[in-house]
RNA sequence: GUGGGUGUAGCUCAGCUGGUAGAGCUCCGGAUUGUGGUUCCGGCUGUCGCGGGUUCGAGCCCCGUCACUCACCCCA
């Protein structure tokens, strides 16, 4: 290998998705667009640098996100920040444009890169990739219901078996309060037996002690009150329908007292979905999320409620066992000889205008070279253009699945070569083996 | 940020109790002056991650360092 060069070498974190397996990006993509779309969701693209404080004030000052993994920076005096999610920016573009004004509920999605500086790792990456959804207006709870619901057809769609749902609820910020009260009280007195982590957050942030994995913490996770038994009415009530709908709906669940987020915004119904563990070792959380209905309000908008998800795209093409043809064009257009390299081009070009995809070699490479790349491109078809076929004004036609060869007058190419890559590859010769 | 594992050709990897490098795949060419995928033959690519130490001699042992990776932390 050659010596590491600083300038031939990605960022720690940040990696190049190369032509081999877009494919299965633009496959699970798609699934995307049309699961929300379905839903009447549309596309909205923010910046991806916002100010700081957006970032601080909404996601919270002492969580990690915050306190160690942004990429903030100055510019011209100016704190900002490659945005670690993208709730912030969505609510941010919601409020500055009084989306609010012209519609009575706001229904977006979005997809693109965010930016963590976290230990990179399987499934995770220092710029990556979330596809997410923002619904704004509605206090739920049959909108939450219908997005779990519709993710769970989305996870399947893209080929993830059985994915598994867990919902919680933290209510309101008196809930919230009431709660962190009793959890302190109860997780005090044990305290030293807690590991040092879960001790800081005693202090700084108790509900997180719940999500902890960590062996000194499980006895005191197990002995701790929970929050459900401390909803006030409403929130008892937004919760026991959000149930009623899942019911309805037919989309099991499992609840999970101890579901927390790492993001402050969050009030009354969170959600996760896992999945593929075997894939994904211990990052099996495909996509989280919950309702914040305070951080439009917080912002400086009206007081309108919200709920949003978001998956990390990485983590869903680990999982989903998606397959994507490798085909790369339908036809090439192999010139032999100079002289035949311009009615190659003309013909590549009314290739692509009857919808086919096409590349023209015109490298002056031997044929057999030029056949072997049509075949390593997932051509369907090759054709064939030397000085014979000129002056004959025909076109050597090579079906490439079906090892058969005609000659086609230069007129009729174009429908005749259609009509090959159109017609279904035959069956495999006998004796070899049958394909998976 | 903490702990473990791994660094040998473009890729996947072998390399014995230390004796100055190999296979398969890919790619290129030939067998077929104009016919792929199969077959046969041939060929290209390495500061063995980097630096230092031990040794007559280090891919192999020791120290450091960097990168990658897994787990923790946290999150999607």
């Amino acid at each position: 290998m050659a010596p590491p060069s600083p300038l031939v070498k990605a960022v720690k974190g940040m990696n190049d998705i190369l032509p081999a397996e877009i494919g299965r990006w633009h496959a699970i993509e798609g699934a995307f667009h049309r699961t929300m779309q379905r839903l009447g969701y549309r596309e909205i693209r923010t910046p991806y640098v916002e100010h700081t404080p957006l970032f601080v004030r909404t996601i919270g000052e002492t969580t990690d996100v915050v306190e160690k993994e942004m990429y903030s920076f100055v510019h011209h005096g100016d704190p900002l920040t490659l945005r670690p999610e993208g709730t912030a920016g969505a609510v941010r573009a919601y409020v500055e444009h009084s989306v609010h004004h012209h519609e009575p509920v706001t229904r977006w999605y979005y997809l693109g890169p965010m930016f963590r500086a976290e230990r990179p790792q399987r499934g995770r990456y220092r710029q990556f990739y979330q596809v997410g959804a923002e619904c704004l207006g509605d206090p739920g709870p049959g909108c939450d219901a219908e997005m779990i619901d519709a993710l769970v057809g989305f996870l399947r769609e893209i080929g993830i078996e059985s994915p598994d749902v867990f919902i919680n609820s933290i209510g309101g910020p008196e809930t919230r309060t009431r709660y962190k009260e009793a959890l302190v009280a109860a997780l005090t007195p044990m305290k030293d037996k807690l590991s040092p982590d879960s001790q800081r957050r005693l202090a700084t942030n108790p509900l997180r002690i719940l999500d902890s994995k960590h062996p000194a913490d499980a006895e005191a996770i197990a002995s701790a009150p929970t929050i459900l038994d401390f909803l006030g009415d409403d929130d008892r009530a937004h919760w026991d329908e959000l149930r009623r709908h899942l019911d309805a709906l037919g989309t099991p669940y499992t609840v999970d007292t101890k579901l927390v987020r790492g993001l402050d915004y969050y009030t009354r119904t969170l959600f996760e979905i896992k999945g593929a563990y075997d894939k994904l070792g211990a990052g099996s959380t495909l996509l989280g999320g919950g309702r914040y209905d305070r951080m439009v309000k917080d912002l400086g908008g009206p007081d309108v409620p919200g709920i949003g998800f978001a998956a990390g795209l990485e983590r869903l093409l680990i999982a989903s066992n998606l397959e994507v043809s490798q085909s790369v064009v339908d036809v090439f257009v192999a010139p032999i000889g100079e002289g035949t390299k311009s009615p190659a081009l003309v013909l590549g070009r009314d290739v692509r205008a009857a919808g086919l995809r096409c590349e023209v070699d015109t490298r002056g490479a031997s044929l057999k070279a030029m056949l072997r790349r049509a075949n390593a491109l997932g051509a369907r078809v090759c054709l064939i253009l030397g000085d014979r076929e000129l002056d004959e004004g025909v076109v050597e036609l090579k079906d490439l699945a079906g090892h058969v060869q005609e000659k086609v007058a230069r007129a009729d190419v174009v429908a005749r070569t259609a009509a090959v890559v159109a017609s279904p590859p035959p069956e495999p010769p006998r004796g070899s083996e049958a394909g998976q």
